[in-house]
DNA sequence: ACGGTACCGGCCGCTCCTGGCGAGCTGCGA
DNA sequence: TCGCAGCTCGCCAGGAGCGGCCGGTACCGT
């Protein structure tokens, strides 16, 4: 099965919630998902077993390093546990909809392992800053 | 099954008892649990499970290295055990209240096999104590 | 054009929260 | 040693907030 690709549209309803596209549902399939910010500008949603393994990584770099806790604090404290409702539907927090300044209209993107939600414009600015050098990172991959 | 997650502002009753959050009533399921302080600003609450490890470790380093007795001493008596009543709160007793700084709101917040209670204000300026090179790190666990 | 699917909003039911009350225990005094 | 009083702990019930279900509607594909 391919990773999960493609960018949707989406508004949150006035209770916060968010319909997963259609083409996403998969990941719920088996298990609840993991809804965390740990980059600035997004959340980002895992499945359960892409979850898994990053739950192991902290636990084995939190014993190894101890300037890991906080860190380890800073991700857990900003994330949940999800089961979307038989619509395919999940409530967002309050808190991470701030974290991530989501509001209204949000893009929901595809990317392979996981999925993330963006505020619209902030995803553009986002892409632009990826731009330059592209067309070597494009070689590597598909030249 | 994913470990805990998320943070909860709750207010303790006037009898210092904390409701813990639904989504953490399970770690109560198999049996007490142990409620201590091990860093300074916050009480750290374990599962039965995984005191049981700390446990061990703490008696084989007792054995191991004789400076560790007081170590251990410091530990064990700011530590309780547990269990939530039948609507899920349990007592924080004043000394542990005090030693941790909490009253009134607490933030509740998982970390993956453990809970932590923190005065909130204490834990957002740990917050950002955490913050420089967290980029670095975000990447070692999830790039 | 018609059928099916997905979205969306509203409503209902349920769970969860909170304060109060009762019972049991302990400590002190007689 | 026994009784009383204060306190602490645990249970119970009312109320509110929220999550989940279901209907109508629009859109898309056939």
């Amino acid at each position: 099965m391919s990773g999960f690709l493609g960018r949707y549209e989406k508004r949150l309803d006035d209770k916060g919630r968010l319909s997963l596209p259609v083409p996403f549902r998969r990941a719920a399939a088996d298990g609840p998902l993991v809804l965390l910010q740990y980059q600035a500008s997004a959340l980002t949603l895992f499945p359960g077993t892409a979850w898994g393994k990053i739950q192991e990584r902290l636990m084995e770099y939190r014993r190894s390093d101890r300037s890991a806790a906080a860190y380890v604090r800073r991700i857990t404290s900003f994330a949940v546990e999800v089961t979307p409702d038989k619509v395919g539907r999940f409530l967002i927090p309050g808190w991470l909809q701030e974290a991530a300044s989501l509001e209204g209209d949000v893009l929901v993107v595809g990317s392979l392992d996981r999925i993330e939600i963006w505020n619209p414009g902030l995803f553009d600015s986002h892409l632009e800053d990826g731009a330059p050098d592209a067309s070597e990172f494009m070689h590597k991959i598909f030249g």
